[in-house]
DNA sequence: CACTTGACCTGTCCGC
DNA sequence: TGCGGACAGGTCAAGT
């Protein structure tokens, strides 16, 4: 599910939801999805009280008192929904909003606040994980050590973009855009969403790229984001926001699940391949491999 | 070394 | 209706 959007819609809702709120108790399915061992969560968790929820890619990280942090990563069907007083399940929305009452079978960790309220961890497929670690230890794990820049940042620039998929200067576009070491943040809709933006075949080699091409994925890539994170995130079936909620950007999708349909651009077929082992929508007219 | 493929899981959908 | 296989928004380890 998960990409930036989504991650940092969740982000948000969970900063105004959880922060200041004390942990009373935690349950979860130890080690598969939260692997930190009981002692420690005791030692460390419980009685912690959270301090501010932020993002870094697709990572969670929820800072809490006393130099430990919570770091959480959705993957692909992870979800983490708050319930407590001021968040109604399944208000004002109902076809927008989660059925199924909480905890239910793909809940796999549930944190207890002291005013009652709880923050559910829920991942069907169960490939997500939650680590509790000291905060001072995050920059040194792999993963944030190769990690590219985020996109949405203010000094992304195209020239940056270039210089990062250059890195993978002899593979094709899609698989360096998914590459985490590349740029933060990008998954499969919204590689496939950028370079029909940009009118870039997703098979085309790196070192074929022009300025101008990374010019336009630079662009693409920052506005396709943007306007995901305003419209709530993507939705399929899975994906729901902090508060249980679906988000919107789905609807806006020129053509990510949208094989059969005309291109907004042109009115083309628009069709699905396979590239770098993942489902690939294009416009065949449009996004021509050069 | 650079790049591609398989594995991790559960659920759903599609063709026979 | 049942069954097998492909596929699903991500990332690693292992393979070529």
């Amino acid at each position: 599910m998960p990409e930036l959007p989504e991650v940092e819609t969740v982000r948000a809702g969970l900063n105004r939801l959880i922060v200041g709120k004390r942990v009373l108790a935690v349950t979860s399915d130890t080690p598969k999805s939260f692997p930190n061992a009981e002692a420690d969560v005791k030692q460390f968790l419980v009685r912690a009280e959270i301090i501010a929820v932020k993002r870094r890619a697709k990572v969670l990280i929820i800072d809490l008192s006393g130099a430990y942090s919570l770091i959480i990563h959705l993957k692909m069907t992870g979800q983490l929904v708050f319930q407590g007083k001021g968040v109604h399940f399944g208000a004002g929305h109902p076809s927008d909003s989660l059925i199924n009452p909480l905890p239910d079978k793909s809940t796999r960790v549930i944190f207890d606040f002291t005013d009652g309220s709880k923050l559910f961890f829920n991942d069907q497929r169960k490939f997500g994980w939650v680590r509790l670690l000291p905060t001072i230890e995050i920059p040194n794990l792999d993963f944030f050590k190769k990690v590219g820049p985020e996109p949405l940042s203010d000094d992304f620039t195209w020239q940056i973009i270039k210089e990062r998929l250059l890195r993978r200067k002899g593979t094709n576009v899609k698989a360096a855009l998914l590459d985490q070491s590349v740029v933060a943040g990008v998954g499969n809709i919204y590689a496939d969403e950028s370079l029909w933006g940009a009118k870039i075949h997703p098979t085309t080699i790196v070192a074929k790229l022009t300025d101008k091409n990374f010019k336009d994925l630079h662009k693409a890539l920052r506005d396709v984001l943007q306007l995901s994170i305003d419209k709530g995130g993507s939705s399929n079936h899975t994906y729901v926001d902090a508060e249980g909620k679906k988000g919107s950007y789905m609807t806006f999708a020129n053509v990510f699940r949208r094989e059969g349909q005309p291109c907004p651009r042109c009115g083309t077929i628009i069709v699905k391949t396979r590239v770098a082992g993942r489902g690939t929508h294009l416009c065949p007219h449009c996004q021509k491999l050069t």
